[in-house]
DNA sequence: TATGAATGAGCATTCATTCAT
DNA sequence: CATGAATGAATGCTCATTCAT
């Protein structure tokens, strides 16, 4: 008598490994991150890998997509919910929830942003930056007060990344001399001055 | 009568594997950088490499050090060069340095950015970010206007991380909708904008 | 239906490569006692051997252990056979059980004990000198004559050693000046004139 | 000006390396004994080595050749010294020239005696005990008593390895319970119970 | 002779992947 | 499906020896 059907049996697999996964590289870091590690963490046989993903660096990609995932939901939420308001509170308020999903699992983004290769987050991150991006031009072609310079993409360019980076950097590096206010306070300023509200 | 003297053969050694090293990084990538490929690209044997160096590490470390070296240079004397110049001529000018720099190898940085572990460039990056962060700051205590907010130090922060990440990814992602001019202009805004110039 | 048990399966390759090992040793010597030889010679891939042992030398420490063990096990046996029968016929029996026991695999003992650089067989071989010596001392305590110089325990270090020694280099050398029967002989007499009975 | 000829050059530079081969072996160990490590340590280059010793084993052979010769001389000459004085004198002072001469450089014995393959030293002792056995087999021969059993040589053979392995043990081992007077004593009355003095 | 840079075969070990059970 | 023993190519590195200078 089979309690779970196939498609619930394997879901539950790929849970386990990719949740192995993501404590393998937490816990012992990226060099660590073998097929024999994940495999006994999620308490399986390393054989048992190859029947849910392809090859090693299919379980790192989804230990990184979900995290990414995380983070994109967050912040397009906070953005998609401000978008209506024109002017700083949204620019402060989509900050504060990219700075917050960033922090909300440190562990994870350390490795992530520090120890992988970049190019293994880079479509993730494009995606992340794509969408953000894409409200913010809608957003800054539809404001009362917009002008043909610069152009609403390539604004939203410059903001979504300039933004993004400085982010990140500040919850990676806690600069002593910028606190989370002052990031915030920094940011609004710097995209207020910059789209010239 | 000797053709070359000693310590020129030895530069010339150095010079035939780092160069290998950069040759290998940039058309195998980061995994395929293994001594025995190294050698073979400098055409010398595995054992000669520890001749020169102490181990692998050594090698990729030259010729990370030398591309960030250069670039942190350029970058370096042009905002030297300008900095008495108060105004919009100083950063674009400097940016325009940073984004010339980062071209001039592209196939290095591509590999530097993106392939290679962050750790990897980390201290030479931040070197690189401190310099001009410095100089930033200090030209940014000293100008006319000088207000108490954003501090000095918080706003180089702020101005240097921006302006280095947007040139960084422009000079990898190539947007199709960002010009070099664009880039330029739309930097000098973005900085002129936060700063209230 | 399982043909092997895991547990012999093991033991089969554990057996496989001891084996394997003995034999590298023996026929090419202890410089070419190298992983990937005795992996050849047992028919398994390099990799196999770090299933079963941790490294090389454990592989070597097997071999060595296996050769001493079995030594030490005859001499002990035909030692406490005849413990209580006081007398010559008591050392000539244990000295025949040594050089048979010596004997009876002379090429490993010829590398064991030449070729090996000697703090590999150290232990090994202070195990049975001590569990010989306690044995002799404990026996010379209690015999009928005993007197009180030598103690027994010097009386005994010097008996095990001198026979231990001398049986050693008769195996090896065998020189041609003494037959089998004059060293069991000369054993006696030694042993006999010192002891004082 | 030529201050030294040919021949007395080359004597120094054997000299040189000689010793130097011995330094590293006594402090570096027997595993640290590269030809590079010797030719620093002798003030000459590598290639240098190369015109005095066919390669890197000659120059082991010539330390431990060394060795080996200066304990066969005193022993040699303490054995002649004594050898007309019949009886447990002789054999005593013997026993002491070997044990001294042992000890005279520990840090030698030490490594050719543990750290060293047996063979390495194999035709040096080989060359002392024939020596020695020599001696004793005349001496034995000749003495007032000589019986037929057992035959000279082979009372040579037994007596002057047991007393060679009994001295080198106790300089290695240094055991607790006999000392040097002890052995000494025991030496005697070994050699002398056998030989029915 | 003396040099010492260069050599390159060889080593012990790892780990993503496979496949017979 | 799951297993896990077996694989074997590939790795970073060493060091006795050579040979052009």
């Amino acid at each position: 008598m089979r309690k779970t059907p196939r498609q619930a049996r394997s879901r539950e697999m790929v849970e386990r490994i990719v949740s192995a996964g993501r404590t393998v590289l937490v816990q012992d870091g990226y060099d660590a991150f073998s097929t024999n590690r994940v495999a006994t963490a999620a308490g399986v046989s390393p054989g048992s890998l190859y029947q849910y993903f392809p090859d090693k660096t299919a379980i790192l990609d989804v230990v990184i997509d979900r995290y990414w995932s995380e983070v994109a939901e967050s912040v397009a939420a906070a953005l998609a919910d401000r978008i209506s308001e024109f002017g700083p509170g949204m620019v402060r308020a989509t900050a504060d929830a990219l700075v917050t999903a960033l922090e909300a699992d440190r562990a994870v983004l350390r490795v992530v942003a520090e120890e992988l290769p970049i190019h293994r987050s880079r479509d993730r991150r494009a995606a992340l930056e794509r969408r953000v991006r894409e409200l913010a031009t809608t957003y800054l072609a539809a404001r009362p007060g917009s002008t043909t310079r610069p152009s609403p993409a390539v604004a939203a360019w410059v903001v979504v990344l300039a933004v993004e980076n400085l982010a990140l950097r500040w919850v990676l590096d806690r600069p002593d001399a910028v606190s989370r206010d002052d990031l915030l306070d920094e940011m609004v300023a710097l995209v207020g001055g910059y789209l010239g509200s």
